[in-house]
This record gives C-alpha cells, sequence and structure tokens, in this order.
DNA sequence: AGAAACGCCTGCGCGC
DNA sequence: TGCGCGCAGGCGTTTC
C-alpha cells in the first residue's frame, strides 16, 4: 500500500526512463478509476516530460502543455516495461515514450488517479495539502501550533493531510511506537517537547524507508518489479500479538479512525 | 466549523 | 477443493 516513501521511490525508480522522452502515445485501457480519467491526459502526445515531480503522495509529469497527475490509490503501482510487453490484469493507464518504453499503472482497487492540471496552474486536490514532512516546512513547532484544542487522536492528527502530507497508517504507527507516545493520546494535549521527539522520527523513519525502496506489503512493487524492503524493519505495524521489540509486551491493536494501530501499552504513554 | 462516518474497489486469507 | 465473508485502507465527500 503506497505511502510517501513508496511514491517517492517510485518517482525515482520511472524518472530516468521518461525525463526528457517524448510521449509518443498514452494509452487508457479502464478510464474509471477513482474519478472518470480526463481526456485530456491524451494532449501529452507529442510533448516532451519536462521533470517528474511528487507532492504528497500525488506524482505530476510535466509537459510544456500541462501535467499529468497520478495517484496510486491503496494499490496502484508503476512499471516500466517494454511496449511490446504484454498487458497484466488491472493496467488502465500506458504511456508510451520515444526510447520505446512503457510507464504502466496497474491498480487493482482503483482507488488510483489519473488526472489532469492545466499549465503553471495547480490542481483543487492541492490546494489544502500541509508541507512536505520531509522539509524544513515540516517542524515539531507547526504540530504543536496546529494541535491546541484538538481533541483527535495524535495519529490521526499526523495522518491529517491538512496538518502534514505523506504519512500514511504504516508510518505514523511506526512513529509514534518510536516516539513512545501512546496514538490514542489526545493531539491537543500533547507537549512541544514531544513533538521535538517526535518530529525527527517521523522524518528519519520516512527517509529509511525510501532508502530501503519501500515497504512491500502485498501490492506494492518497485518501478522494475522488485519489492521494497523496509516490511523487515517495521517494529509494530503487522505485529500485533507478537512481543514488544523493546519490552517483550505483546503488542495490541485497536482501531482509530477505521485503521489498524498497533502499539505497544507498555512502551507508549 | 470540526469531527466522524461513508464509499469507492479487488484480492486474499480464513472458516467450514 | 470451493465458497462466502470480512478485511485491507487513501482520501475526497457527505453527514452529523
Amino acid at each position: 500500500m503506497p505511502e510517501l516513501p513508496e511514491v517517492e521511490v517510485s518517482r525515482l525508480g520511472i524518472t530516468p526512463h521518461i525525463e526528457q522522452q517524448v510521449v509518443t502515445k498514452v494509452l487508457i485501457h479502464h478510464a474509471s478509476l477513482r474519478w472518470p480519467i480526463p481526456d485530456e491526459v491524451r494532449s501529452i502526445e507529442g510533448m516532451v516530460i519536462r521533470s517528474v515531480r511528487r507532492r504528497a503522495k500525488y506524482l505530476l509529469l510535466d509537459t510544456d502543455k500541462g501535467s499529468v497527475i497520478l495517484h496510486l490509490g491503496m494499490s496502484g503501482h508503476l512499471r516500466i516495461v517494454p511496449q511490446s510487453e504484454l498487458l497484466k490484469k488491472h493496467d488502465h493507464v500506458e504511456i508510451h515514450f520515444g526510447n520505446g518504453k512503457a510507464l504502466r499503472l496497474n491498480d487493482a482497487r482503483r482507488f488510483g488517479a489519473c488526472l489532469w492540471q492545466e499549465p503553471k496552474q495547480s490542481h483543487a486536490l492541492f490546494n489544502k495539502l500541509g508541507p512536505e514532512p520531509l522539509t524544513d516546512e515540516f517542524t515539531a513547532q507547526l504540530l504543536f501550533e496546529r494541535s491546541r484544542n484538538k481533541k483527535v487522536p495524535i495519529k490521526q492528527f499526523i495522518m491529517d493531510n491538512h496538518v502534514v502530507v505523506g504519512v500514511g497508517n504504516i508510518y505514523a504507527n511506526e512513529s509514534l511506537f518510536k516516539a513512545g507516545i501512546h496514538p490514542k493520546r489526545e493531539a491537543g494535549k500533547v507537549s512541544l517537547k514531544r513533538y521535538q521527539a517526535l518530529t525527527p522520527i517521523i522524518k528519519d523513519t520516512l527517509a529509511a524507508a525510501i532508502e530501503q525502496g519501500g515497504t512491500t506489503l502485498k501490492d506494492f512493487a518497485q518501478s522494475d518489479g522488485k519489492p521494497g524492503y523496509f516490511a523487515q524493519q517495521l517494529l509494530v505495524y503487522g505485529r500485533k500479538g507478537e512481543p514488544c521489540v523493546k519490552c517483550d509486551e505483546l503488542l495490541k491493536e485497536i482501531r482509530l479512525g477505521q485503521r489498524s494501530t498497533v502499539y505497544c501499552a507498555q512502551c507508549q504513554k
């Protein structure tokens, strides 16, 4: 399930194959993803990919005529393959390039998206997003200030895209464990000091996951088809009932905001 | 206005 | 071995 590290790994994987390449064809095999795929995405045909950017968990393929926005949803992944390779089940969108390669978006659950952004404009999706976690804009001070008077559990708070983008369920669980903070603790009651501990942990956890090629649980694969290796480093996610790596207490699982939340009742207060 | 619930999807693991 | 069911969950939208 792609979170920010997986999206970034995808970006790094596809960029050398498609940047500065001419788009020769856009093929839409299944136009109903999360939203219908707009016809405008075809207007990149004949254009050069100037850059491949990421904002939150969205990827943007920029051309002078506009940008194709891709989102991997829950189960999506991108692959670079020869154009001659047979389509796989759930290959919904395909972009051909002058170098003979194809970028294919495969998404079984179709929670992903393929949208269009006019040149020099910003899609409405990006309007209210919080800062990128791996930049200096994401600070403990920001978390502290934004959380005052908030009763929402801290786990849901740090997963809120309006607060900071890209912290999904896996990395929220991991970061709170490492910081020793109980996931249900009211965000508004967490001290600045604890946010000062948590913030670098979130950054480090995300950065480490990117270096490891992301977390492969079921669906995710890197653009060359290889899995990511961060799953081996998960301390709590998916380990309900197993011993805590710090204190041997058995890890508990609860649901917060309809999402699986695993923690150590001994280490996280 | 903020918080919680909803719904879109398919694949997989489980129990029988 | 087959079948039905519950679960996985990002995130925009809807409801309270």
